[in-house]
DNA sequence: CTATTTGCAAACCCTTTGCGCTGGT
DNA sequence: ACCAGCGCAAAGGGTTTGCAAATAG
């Protein structure tokens, strides 16, 4: 046996999965206690490492905030808004984007984020 | 007066300038320490600032590194090479990409990072 | 029953800050 | 001579880790 169902563990995935935007360990940290008071924060940064070593999470990271997470799911990207600091998904991407590659570079992976004002801050 | 021409803060900016690809702060004083033993990070870190607030260098941010900074040019992307570490500097970008974006949200801004091999690397 | 997981606190790492001394102007 | 700027060392803030107690299977 070597994985085993905590309490702890439904928590935070649950968390995560339910939030409909990417999460930081503080803000599940706080969500989770609501449910679990005990819940470390030790316990949070180590269920979200193993969720992203399974594949399960994703990092969405922008620079100057702390790292957030959300449940991987097609391929998607970022938008963070200057105003109320919230960061949106955005579906879908173009492939053109590859053509800013040049030759002799192999592609596996990018990432794109826009800043700028969301629908009810613009 | 309020600006002094510190031997300190040219060779930071110098440094930086002459790199050819963005360099974090452990990078800057090495290389720094090499040609005045003395120096500090805490002066490393406080030039970077300084430059940043200036508009005279941007952040380079990858997920899971520590934040590296190269002078500003014109627009421009990064490639992070997923072997050697390395990251370049990709120019031009295309316009199709506003069309991500939902009908609504005003961008001000993006950033837009290719993982995957070098041209040495592949 | 026993190996994994937890919570706590200490350890880490990177960055910022307070302060007396240095050095640009 | 004056005060911005420096180096040092301490403080901060976020993340990781060692370990004894708790608990899933």
């Amino acid at each position: 046996m070597q994985e085993r169902n905590t309490r702890q563990r439904q928590i935070v995935a649950r968390l995560i999965q339910e939030a409909g935007h990417p999460l930081t360990v503080r803000e599940i940290l706080d969500l989770g206690q609501r449910q679990m008071s005990g819940l470390g924060i030790a316990t949070v940064y180590r269920t979200v490492k193993r969720l992203l070593d399974a594949g399960e999470l994703q990092a969405v990271v922008i620079p100057g905030d702390t790292v957030r997470y959300e449940t991987v799911k097609h391929h998607h990207h970022h938008f963070k808004c200057n105003r109320c600091d919230r960061v949106f998904d955005l579906d879908g991407c173009i492939k053109e984007l590859k053509s800013m590659v040049p030759r002799g570079f192999k592609v596996e992976n990018h990432e794109l984020t826009f800043y700028g004002y969301c629908r009810s801050c613009a």
